[in-house]
DNA sequence: TAATTGCCTCACCGTCTGGTGACAATTGTT
DNA sequence: AACAATTGTCACCAGACGGTGAGGCAATTA
């Protein structure tokens, strides 16, 4: 390997900016956050580290441990950045579409989170982190996740009820856990739990069915 | 640290067995067999390389490399094993409850494959393998391991049938990634889509809430 | 102009990794 | 007994990692 994507990005700092890169802090620290975010997305959280991260900023990796305390503090800045996540790239109109029940509303938001966790790179690498590891660090990041996750459904609710009987809340997460489980390894392996998803149509089909297991779980 | 689990490991096999060990080839094989599934199992598919499989077996890396071929090898000959794992964990009989429909079927499976799952450590981290990397090897194992999954389920079938209008396998795809999902982030973290598990009532709820989403799917 | 402050880079440390070539020790065969 | 083949060990390599102390450079202040 000759010329990885980074090399490139610090070529282009220093030739391109033959001035040495405005002397300025705080564009430095979003420098390393941006990168730190980018890195994570693509290689996801094997061989995220200090130094690969360093190297894509194109700056040193000590000001990685002056500026956010090393690895753990840059993690939960991350992390807290990733809170908000749902509210931003999930839309929240119902999209021409009726919502009268509370089954209509979880229906609707399954698939606008299969859609959205299929455009996010990185939140599907945090998720799969959140299975892989149990650090502190990946701890807290879930924590800030969930937090948001969970505000989102509950500011979509409105008045909405679920049905007597049924326990929503685990019903929920049932469905959350199997539309993440298809994003996630459908994307990486183009394999979900055995069967091909390839074409636009096999995701269709796996869309339609996990709204129709919310449809028929809210009657 | 000074005592990880490997070096006792190491001390015992030297120290128990005075005589270097008889050399026996095949034996030597199995031992860093079972030395790499259980270090698998243990720490995840990070911090999985020769180094550390061939402390944990208590022999050289090189012989890594004669008898597998590099890691390469080894992680297939995992992955072949695993192909048989649901037929060897999970057990076939109904467990004294009618399986009369389709539904009922699936329905017990899910529940049998959930508890299957929390007990068994290097399959989960089989799964979480799957979704987090992309290698040649890591798609081979899902390979073989989806084989299974799904001769698994054709056995045990018979003759029933789904009913009309329902796409079973997409169907199935999504209720078995909701039980991988769950059991996956509950042990790992605590968490499952945000809602705690800790306790044995938590994850009745969850068995139940997965299998009323099968009940309800095959109506 | 001189000194202080803040921003940043450099060089180095110890440790671990995957990988290989040379060698020792045991076994089986002639 | 002498040999060859198999089995296992050891020492070493280059490269990457996380982490840190010292010092260079630029802008502000005295």
């Amino acid at each position: 390997m000759v010329h990885t994507s980074s090399d490139q990005e610090a070529m282009l700092d220093t030739v391109t900016n033959p001035i040495p890169l405005t002397r300025d802090r705080s564009a430095t620290e979003r420098r390393i956050f941006e990168a730190a975010r980018s890195l994570l997305a693509e290689a996801g959280f094997q061989g995220f580290g200090v130094n690969a991260i360093a190297r894509r900023a194109g700056c040193d990796k000590q000001l990685i441990y002056r500026y956010y305390g090393g690895m753990d503090g840059l993690i939960d800045a991350i992390g807290e950045d990733l809170s908000s996540w749902v509210e931003a790239h999930v839309p929240d109109d119902p999209g021409g579409r009726f919502i009268l029940t509370y089954g209509d509303l979880i229906e609707r938001l399954l698939e606008l989170y299969m859609r959205a966790l299929r455009e996010d790179h990185l939140m599907r690498r945090v998720i799969a982190w959140e299975i892989s590891e149990s650090t502190p660090q990946v701890r807290r990041v879930a924590e800030a996740r969930a937090r948001g996750l969970s505000a989102w459904i509950e500011k979509m609710r409105g008045s909405l009820t679920p049905p007597k009987g049924v326990d929503a809340i685990a019903t929920n997460a049932a469905l959350m856990g199997a539309a993440q489980q298809i994003v996630l390894s459908a994307i990486m392996n183009g394999f979900a739990c055995g069967i091909p998803v390839k074409t636009e149509k096999d995701w269709a089909k796996l869309e339609a069915a996990v709204c129709r297991l919310a449809h028929n779980a809210y009657i």
